[in-house]
DNA sequence: TATTGTTATACTCTATAACTATA
DNA sequence: TATAGTTATAGAGTATAACAATA
């Protein structure tokens, strides 16, 4: 099906194009773990920051608090991660449960062959590059929404 | 909130962040539109691609046929496109309506200046770049999903 | 007052499976 | 038999709005 200057033209446009093809890779790597990249993203933030709160995973993740919880529950019911006390009595600790940190190595093995095979048509070089002006272009903080002018209140 | 090497490292993940950013600055300059960024995808296809079929059309979304049923259904309710009859009597004929030719300009304008901004950081040396990175990320064909090795059918 | 977790609820998007009418 | 559209239904993921406990 044809694809017309003003869409291929785009950036966002082929973004979500490659984006939707390393989704579709990811989840079938992480298929056998039962996981969707979202999770393993999840799985992924909170080793990297033992003790982690919801809401701030959620925030990481670009989701809510409730939305937050869900995944929390998920993680939680599967024994890949478990809630402790956190500093306050209002807060979780988030941590990877022993089980969690077994299976770990074997989902990066996944994931990441995944991911080799997405840039298979990519030099070395030019995967580094497109991760850089990836991070750019994400690393952008969410744009304000503009405001109305407020016209009469 | 820290992101380890693990997760720094995946060309799949820096992916996934930068798309949504896309799609939310997306979402939000159609807005005034009453369209997803999708819807706007959909649109633009059937422009290129007067009198296709749904199923096409799907093909072309990475969604299936009852799915593609419902945007369909939305943008003709909108009254931006129409069904014609087809080249069967199974087929339908897609094609913008006087109405969604009138307003594609505006919405074209919309969208190309919410991507302008998304690349406001790179050279448009590089946004070219990385728009033909991209391009070949998400021409690589659908990756056969492995077959298991029959075991004893 | 503000924040964290939580729950209930609803919405969007997608998929599967079945049906129908054509081919 | 195969294909296009359609429908019903279910699932994942998200958001909003409210509440309780705590700060």
């Amino acid at each position: 099906m044809k694809q017309g200057q003003d869409l291929r033209q785009l950036v966002g446009y082929q973004l979500q194009r490659a984006s939707l093809i390393a989704e579709r890779d990811a989840r079938r790597a992480l298929e056998p773990f039962g996981l969707s990249p979202a999770k393993m993203t999840a799985l992924l933030l909170i080793r990297d920051n033992p003790g982690c709160d919801q809401t701030a995973l959620g925030h990481a993740l670009g989701i809510n608090r409730s939305s937050a919880m869900r995944q929390v529950n998920i993680l939680e019911e599967r024994g890949l991660i478990e809630r402790r006390p956190g500093r306050d009595a209002r807060t979780n600790a988030l941590h990877l449960t022993a089980s969690g940190e077994e299976q770990m190595a074997t989902m990066l093995a996944a994931i990441n062959a995944a991911d080799r095979a997405l840039v298979e048509t990519l030099t070395g070089e030019e995967a580094v590059l497109l991760g850089a002006m990836l991070e750019r272009i994400a690393r952008q903080s969410p744009r304000p929404r503009p405001r109305r002018a407020l016209p009469d209140a």
